[in-house]
DNA sequence: TTGACATATACCTATATCGACATATAATCG
DNA sequence: CGATTATATGTCGATATAGGTATATGTCAA
């Protein structure tokens, strides 16, 4: 099985760090296509694909005027995605850090210098 | 060019379900893989191998304990996402909803019931 | 040592990209 | 009508999956 579309859901579509500038530029209000282009500066085609990706997942609505189809952002698509991460919210705060500099501590006295042998140093870097 | 790898940033890591599941597991706490795999219930290499894009991202620390590699949520991870999705936070209140729904009806009076022709209905199901 | 247990990795297949390019569709203007 | 502008879609290439299966690595116990 390959990687779920991107039109699955929210989390998938906004993956794409262009689709969330899409986003971004559509939070200060509607926009053409044109101007979206024009924002991102990559190709006309390419922002179009990405925009059918968030239509497809209800992240923007479309509004045809004239030959023009303006864009508007729908943060509702992106509740789900709020909802999820802010159960980890607080996980960053001081109080957590220390928390979790003790840990680590603990574990390299546990480990005893030994670490990171099996691993290949590939864990994350830092 | 393909789709960026999973293991790029915590956007693409956590766009898995099963990878958001496994979080949500250690949220409660240090795990061995095995209990993971029980939890999720899908085969243990495929377990490995989530738990190897959560530590190339940095959502999960490791550490050894005899035969055993117990994962530990890394929470600071997942403060990318946060902030970004809190910048759209208040987009679905009741008053942004009621916003939504006028902009909606005076898109329809607009197109005065031609709506949908070039799009093919292949908008989003809302 | 031999074996059982715990976890990670290698290989394979099917699939869904992203980006570039060409082209189709649609609306407007002269 | 034909030309121009605005946007969407189709095709192709390169790539990175997710899942399955087999196997390697590492650890403990008898």
């Amino acid at each position: 099985m390959a990687r779920a579309a991107t039109t699955t859901d929210a989390f998938n579509a906004v993956a794409e760090p262009r689709r969330r500038q899409i986003l971004d530029v559509l939070a200060g209000g509607e926009r053409p296509v044109n101007e979206l282009v024009e924002a991102l500066g990559i190709a006309q085609p390419l922002v179009s694909k990405h925009l059918r990706v968030l239509r497809e997942v209800g992240a923007v609505h479309v509004r045809d005027e004239g030959r023009r189809r303006l864009y508007r952002l729908n943060g509702r698509a992106l509740k789900p995605i709020h909802d999820w991460v802010s159960r980890y919210e607080g996980l960053w705060s001081e109080r957590f850090e220390l928390l979790d500099d003790v840990l680590d501590d603990l574990k390299k006295e546990e480990d005893d210098g030994d670490d990171e042998q099996r691993d290949g140093g590939r864990d994350a870097p830092h």
